[in-house]
DNA sequence: TCCATTTTCGTACCTTTGGTACAGTTTTTC
DNA sequence: GAAAAACTGTACCAAAGGTACGAAAATGGA
């Protein structure tokens, strides 16, 4: 009938979530099976039955995390490109709402994985760590298919789009690491709103 | 007569260093003591002689990171400065320089202590705390300051400086770890130069 | 050369943690 | 009501961070 979600699904997801606050905190070898198991209710062996390892819980946690991003974006993407049919105001617009929900939140942003497993991949095998990359070159494709689609209307040789495409995730990246450090939670989308009037001045006619 | 290391100095530097490469690939929870003294050659009796304890070391290893972060950001300053008066000038030459610098590095960007501390940040006193917030306010003062001046020469009172001056933040902390995880030497300093242009373009009267 | 300081070693001990192994029990679900 | 799923309990191991403390080299200056 509706979509029932199993007890073993329910388990895995507390354990992932504790785990995930965790990991942004202190890191992947600082947070204990212990400590989860414990504010999951749950025992060692209960751990053991869901993850096989505690490099399993690393993948899991990983590819969960992509997956909510990517759900992030696409949703970001589909509304953005339902208010406008224009790919440069539509972009705008997406960087806009990206913005205003990052700058919604409650706390500071609690962090990536991707930096935090990128500061920490010596602990990783080589699955994980190609995940990582993997995850960084989908955002790049994803931005960078946004500015050809603005390149074909607005044209602007000088402009090498690749590397603006990682512009984007070197403000998202770098501005969660100046919010956190600083403890100040406006400084991300104040970053994010300047790549965007970035975008707008690269290509719009002056 | 020439300026003599003590023997003791140099012990710490080695474990120092040891310390440093091994945080910055695997965090530093996962840092073991064993691992440093085997690799320094010394017991841990005479670890705990130089470091009471391993948040000791943490702090050593952080001032130290910063001493020397410090010394390369004033040097690249007194060399800027010296090839121009002018302030928008010696300020684009010494971002020149640093992406120079980034792209004659023999392997990728190592990572940045900082970042590393702030994704484990619940590992560290709140002394380290202060340490690394402190450090991210001293370097947006740097490129402050110099913003300021060009300001005075080039006014554009459009021009957010502070928000200017986190940027180039940003693009450092951003670009590591995208080159990091994309183990891409080039991106670093291919972005230090995006950022160069930003700041050329935001001054540079049309 | 002697003496004090600095630097390092040896040893023994304690707790927590990740991990293994495996048999047994309760809950779901069909 | 039976099979499959979701656990629990217990016992064990090696490695890690840390503590404590006494002894021994090494070094540096007088």
């Amino acid at each position: 009938m509706e979509d029932r979600i199993s007890k073993g699904e329910l388990t895995r997801t507390r354990i992932l979530d504790l785990a995930e606050e965790a990991v942004l905190q202190k890191g992947f070898a600082a947070t204990s099976l212990d400590e989860l198991i414990s504010a999951a209710g749950i025992t060692k062996s209960g751990f053991f039955y869901h993850f096989k390892d505690k490099s399993e819980l690393a993948k899991h946690m990983f590819v969960r995390y992509m997956e909510r991003e990517d759900e992030i974006f696409a949703d970001l993407e589909a509304r953005a490109d339902a208010l406008s049919d224009d790919p440069l105001h539509s972009t705008l617009i997406l960087l806009k709402m990206l913005a205003d929900m990052l700058a919604d939140l409650p706390e500071t942003h609690p962090g990536c994985l991707v930096a935090s497993y990128c500061y920490q991949h010596q602990l990783f095998n080589d699955e994980i760590r190609r995940l990582n990359e993997d995850s960084v070159l989908t955002w790049r494709a994803f931005f960078l298919r946004r500015l050809e689609r603005i390149a074909e209307v607005y044209p602007n040789p000088e402009v090498n789009l690749r590397a603006m495409a990682d512009l984007a995730l070197t403000f998202i990246e770098g501005g969660i690491i100046l919010s956190k450090t600083l403890r100040q939670k406006e400084l991300l989308p104040e970053l994010l709103l300047m790549y965007r009037d970035y975008v707008r001045r690269v290509f719009s006619p002056v």
